[in-house]
DNA sequence: AGCATTTAGTGGATTTTGTCAACTAAATTG
DNA sequence: CAATTTAGTTGACAAAATCCACTAAATGCT
């Protein structure tokens, strides 16, 4: 069997896997006040501390419209703040407020004791094997550039 | 660093990477004729040959009216049958017609192609170390039971 | 400069997706 | 054989997502 034929099918047969075992990826098991956009948009803003709708947009692919209504709604619940950018008068900032970062390291804490749950039995061996295993996928499809 | 935190936090970095990297893992621009769910139902009865509707809702995690409306429509659309059960009178058999099992094979090609996409640049010792990485992940993850 | 095009974000209207509860018919429990 | 459970269907809704048209600001072009 060729090489790229034995890539695909493992990594169908790890992606099939992967969604069931770790269905929880993209779920809303996690906290039902969140829905899945808004948390991976939380999560977004946390990672690169400020930015505008269109970045967003840009690195999770979801509609501008669809991302405007949900900054509108989180911006209501207190979650975070649109702030007027003055270089650009377009464009606006998004920054978490105090109560969205409490948020938001709440639902990474639940991701956490989930993905906790997940290993909770391996042994030391299992867990550092598996680190090099999810370092190696990153690094060698990391080299594809898309 | 413990070893929980440890593999949490690279559980985490690879969720990231691999959502948006291998972004397409549950997205509809696989083919704009099937739905994500229509396209999990269609794989799952091609891997399971025959199986009944609940068999289905136990394996993907979705509600069973959702489903029903699913097979309906697909019914319809001549990409499957629903076949009436001997032993068990309220279960119905669900299984590919002709016309469902070509384009359920045309959709597996389609994902074929993007994944080859994916890894065309690997070299053959990528490649290699790619498919135990991933194996690896299964059989660790596979071991915990849920 | 001045006009055309692009970009950021908003809002209306709609479709798609998914959920919940109530129901029928058949099977299972005990 | 009555009570409970299971498989699937349907109605009514709610939530999620898309499409399109629009405003305002920035950028490109000649």
């Amino acid at each position: 069997m060729s090489e790229y034929k034995k890539i695909i099918d493992t990594i169908r047969k790890f992606n099939r896997f992967y969604t069931v075992n770790m269905g929880f990826l993209n779920s809303n098991y996690l906290d039902s006040s969140y829905s899945v956009a808004e948390t991976r948009i939380l999560f977004e803003i946390k990672m690169n501390e400020s930015c505008t709708q269109s970045d967003i947009v840009k690195i999770l692919h979801i509609d501008k419209s669809y991302l405007s209504r949900i900054v509108q709604r989180l911006c209501t619940r207190g979650i975070m703040q649109k702030i007027k950018s003055e270089d650009d008068k377009r464009t606006t900032k998004i920054t978490l407020t105090e109560m969205g970062k409490k948020e938001t390291d709440r639902l990474i804490e639940l991701t956490n004791m989930q993905i906790g749950a997940k290993v909770a039995g391996l042994s030391k061996e299992d867990c550092n094997e598996l680190c090099d295993a999810l370092n190696t996928i990153i690094l060698i499809l990391g080299k594809e550039v898309n």
